[in-house]
DNA sequence: GCTTGACCCTGACGCAGCGTCAAGCCTCGA
DNA sequence: TCGAGGCTTGACGCTGCGTCAGGGTCAAGC
């Protein structure tokens, strides 16, 4: 017969282990010899085996008391969830394997892909880092509240980047917030842009050059939120 | 600017979630808007998803809190240190499925692989299933108490089995566990049996068959204990 | 204006699966 | 015979939230 330190070692568990096992009635409570120590024969030990395989493979305790007095189909058919239980695991921490070489990649895992190469295209045209982790926090934004919204909306700012005008206005605007300056040339130049931009959005498209004073008066209510600079407005 | 909700969905975790980290610590207070609500934004979230990437991957909230302001090598190596440990948790689990099937094959792995030959050998051998569930029952409280012995006797047991005798042992005394009787001329026999063998092992091997009666009250002492039939006694 | 349902708040207890004392008795090898 | 180590019960601690209680808030529809 087996003390309990002995059958701990022998199924590769803790004798606290095993005490919890009779707590909650999942291993039976053995005979106690003379001095009181609890006496273990065979049986134990093969069912303490079968118990620490289960609850290896993360089988709640519950479960496992559950499935020792299931009969032999029902049994069969645990393991097999088990199993499958266990393909799903092993899958998931391969996902969450990759999840975190990304970011050690420094890639921040934060907005869907589309938004991702939205933003390196900005990149691309020349816009300062600065900016751009303000239009990824605008994004960050916008994807949190309107998830599904985010996808159909990026074509259409890849669109806008065909023209010329934005692309330069982008290029001024970064420029502006790498400089401390505010009485920049660059000032004049980025609202002459939005000015044109916006008059084309508010006359169908189909307006040339304005006076600067004229547009510049109904612009001022427009700048608060430009919407044709990204969600952060103009992440100043 | 988001609400906890709001956040917590984009982030993919629960409400919950995001106060206990508060709670701890691992994710700072934000702002409270004029009713009370938290209002995040988003550093929030891109702080969030990361806290979720590593708690996925098993890392411990304290140890998240810790990498969060760690620099960026310590952060990298942090990072190695996860996939190990994720990759050893994979193996792990691609073990526990191997073992989970041994249980519903109806292997009970309770046993070194030689001990199950050996059990396999008296199978052949024709000894009964009820006999060899005790000779099982056997090994395993010697496997308990003696491991690393167990593999160095076991090569004894195969070569005990080469002597006919030993055999027709086992067969004789397997017949036994099967049928109720005990007058049988099958006892007889086994008894002779024993005798035999008991005998050979006291007088190193060199001495003929000696009279029943003579030998039959030298060997009721030893028949509570014969060590040639195993580990488990006769298994009666 | 009022209701309704979906959010938000704090605070508190609960859960698994043991680890880890504490304080005392038992056993075993030298 | 003695000291180290093993056994006993009992109780609290830990992680990472879930869940309930008992409220306030917000937006929409009637």
């Amino acid at each position: 017969m087996l003390t309990i330190g002995q059958l701990a070692a022998y199924a590769g568990v803790t004798v606290r282990a095993v005490r919890h096992y009779h707590q909650i009635g999942l291993l039976p409570e053995p005979e106690r010899d003379a001095s009181g120590y609890r006496s273990y024969g065979a049986q134990a030990a093969v069912l303490l085996i079968k118990i620490r395989t289960l609850a290896e493979a993360g089988v709640p305790l519950g479960r496992i008391a559950w499935m020792l007095d299931a009969d032999e189909p029902a049994f069969a058919e645990a393991i097999e969830g088990i199993d499958a239980h266990l393909r799903a695991e092993i899958d998931r921490l391969e996902g969450s394997r990759k999840q975190v070489a990304q970011l050690s990649a420094g890639n921040s895992l934060v907005l869907p892909p589309q938004v991702v190469a939205y933003i390196d295209r900005l990149r691309e045209i020349g816009v300062s880092e600065r900016m751009l982790a303000g239009e990824r926090d605008g994004w960050i934004l916008v994807s949190a509240r309107w998830p599904d919204k985010v996808v159909e909306w990026i074509p259409d700012k890849f669109a806008q980047l065909e023209d010329p005008r934005v692309v330069r206005l982008y290029q001024v605007l970064s420029a502006l917030t790498e400089t401390e300056g505010t009485d920049d040339p660059l000032v004049m130049e980025a609202v002459d842009l939005l000015v044109e931009l916006a008059c084309i959005r508010d006359r169908s498209s189909t307006t040339p050059r304005t006076s600067r004073t004229r547009c510049r008066t109904r612009c001022s209510t427009i700048l608060p939120t430009p919407s044709t600079t990204g969600p952060s407005g103009c992440a100043t």
